[in-house]
DNA sequence: AACAATACCGAAACCGGTTTCGAAATAATT
DNA sequence: AATTATTTCGAAACCGGTTTCGGTATTGTT
């Protein structure tokens, strides 16, 4: 009928090529009347309803994106950041946690845009430019700092955001994390049973909230046991090998050396077996070892390495739910959640070589 | 003068609200003209122009992307489809790609749009709805096949993407690689010069090119050397730690075992290197292994991983420059580039414990 | 059969920009 | 001074959808 345009039947069903006034022409409805019929309005009547979406399916219909978008006021997009890269990346966090989002997301019919930080600028200034030029609706934030910027530039402006891990300002954004107290806790606990006495620690940026935490837990521990708490057998680290390695050394150097390090990440652990190792402590003989992350690798190293593990994909899905939940609702009370992680024991710790067994009795 | 809705000065100054029209407005001007007058277009006064901008910078405006890429029809946007996850990720590759390619990204002015492959679909699912919604305007592939259905598909569609590997119809696409072939066979020789005479090769996915030329690296550098191709020596692996491991079983239990083997990638070797542990080999004095990809733990192990390295950024941003210029011109000859790997020596490879020097001299 | 209610669809505004075209104002030419 | 060329901007169409509103056509009520 009205197939001007029309070259060999075949050729214009490409896909992509159809719009909704064609489609309209089509029918001989009006592209209004199309879009309602489309999107289930009850205003259409059945009939209609059939004859458009049949032409809909078999002219390969998809409306575009950007013009629905545009009409409706939203992006349909939640965008995440990813933090300066090590020059010695060694977790495969970021992926799949890149991975378990954008998955859920995709659920929710929401986009996932990932934008990186170059390290030259304010760790703010993505977000400043993502929430101006109005790309995304929302952010899944991670690796969160006490104090940190992107928290407050987004509350302040009043975006919608959820983070992965805690911050100052906690009570006042959706957040989830990972009970990293609870997890050290359990992992000290772990190693006073086996008799350790003597306890090293390494931990990450103090700038990450999450470092806090986890020595907070060490120390909770330590405590609670009886164990006098020795500052030079708190060590800082970086969340990387070299830090690891380098704490070790500050550690095993010592006179009375510790028959046990904690470390905040898998990474740091790596590190702290190899200067181990060189320094000819024989792991878990004469040195205990337990990472935190429950990276994959870990499983291959000699010895295997004992670790905190937990779900990244748990953490992608529950992050998501409480960013859909807040865009629905924003006025909704914050809302968060916690989950723990488990001590998989691969191997890397035992007890220490010789057990001196001091005075657990006389502790509570 | 006319702030009818505004209320304190400073409330509406807030990002985000200030739209072209509310900018015109208070300018006196039409939309059209500011909308020109903010790109550079030579038909605007210097007067006005510097009036505009100062107003837009002092307001903050900052156009809408969705408006703006609905006018001009483009999406400024690439889409990146991450493959099922292996349920123990082992490499980094993915998030220092996605890092690199995001970052290269920006400097085109382009975002990046992350999508993840559930593995219940067709391959080319994702893509097919990415291309149908008009959600990105070109794709960057990795991990392709020889027969590549998505490359296919979208070569068929006429849509443009580069891949990080080649495929089948690489004549046809954009393409930028590691060149495997060469790197195997440097590796390979790297081994027959310590003397090696027995060299064991773990393959990775028969579907994935790459795989197919470090095999054949492998044995071209064989024949060169006029060492005979014993079959029994190539087994094949999945890129997985796990499939070394059976691998390495199938390879060290022969009754000639060889004294080195040559690995797909750093995961299969770290497989490897476990089961010969397991079975009492050591390493390096009894058995060589030599990896690809030179993940950053490879050197923390113990011994360190020698491995084939090769730089992510670079990959990241060749790729987005051969796409980047398909973009701008869609008809140019396709054009391809090829990185090498280096071989990074870090102590998991030796001379074999018992040098049989057969008959190195009579070849050639 | 007359009237009210309902179902159904068209018309048009709108989202927030870009771009083409033409007209008015200004400057240059003869 | 009249004419032509240039500069500068307004008006309007457009991108491709969504949504509100109002008007017929149809059905239901009495």
């Amino acid at each position: 009928m009205n197939d001007v345009k029309a070259g060999p039947e075949e050729e214009w069903v490409k896909s992509g090529e159809v719009r909704i006034s064609d489609l309209a022409a089509e029918l001989g409805l009006t592209k209004g009347t199309v879009s309602r019929a489309l999107n289930g309005y009850e205003d259409i009547s059945k009939k209609t309803r059939k004859r458009v979406m049949e032409a809909a399916t078999k002219r390969g219909y998809v409306p575009t994106t950007q013009a629905r978008r545009l009409a409706m006021g939203l992006t349909e997009t939640i965008g995440l950041v990813l933090p300066p890269m090590p020059s010695q990346p060694v977790n495969t966090f970021v992926s799949e946690f890149i991975h378990s989002v954008s998955a859920a997301l995709h659920l929710h019919g929401y986009d996932l845009l990932v934008h990186s930080a170059n390290s030259k600028e304010s760790e703010v200034e993505p977000y400043r430019r993502l929430v101006q030029s109005r790309k995304v609706d929302g952010f899944i934030i991670f690796r969160t700092h006490e104090k940190d910027p992107r928290v407050n530039y987004l509350l302040n402006e009043g975006f919608p955001f959820v983070t992965h891990g805690r911050t100052a300002r906690m009570a006042e954004h959706d957040w989830f994390d990972i009970d990293g107290e609870k997890a050290f806790r359990d992992a000290t606990s772990h190693l006073i049973k086996l008799g350790h006495q003597r306890i090293g620690f390494v931990g990450g940026g103090k700038e990450f909230f999450s470092a806090q935490l986890r020595l907070k837990g060490f120390r909770a521990m330590l405590e609670e046991s009886c164990l006098e708490k020795v500052p030079s057998l708190e060590q800082p680290g970086d969340l990387t090998g070299q830090g690891g390695e380098i704490a070790a050394q500050n550690l095993l150097k010592q006179t009375r050396p510790p028959t046990a390090i904690l470390c905040a990440n898998d990474a740091t652990a790596l590190g702290v077996m190899k200067a181990a190792r060189e320094l000819g402590f024989n792991i878990p003989e004469e040195l205990s070892v337990i990472g935190y992350d429950g990276i994959a690798l870990g499983a291959y190293i000699d010895p295997p390495l004992t670790t905190l593990t937990f779900s990244i994909e748990e953490s992608g899905k529950e992050m998501v739910n409480l960013l859909m939940r807040r865009l629905k609702s924003p006025d909704l009370p914050v809302i968060s959640k916690l989950a723990s992680a488990i001590l998989k024991l691969r191997g890397s710790e035992g007890p220490p070589s010789s057990i001196q067994n001091k005075n657990m009795e006389n502790c509570l």
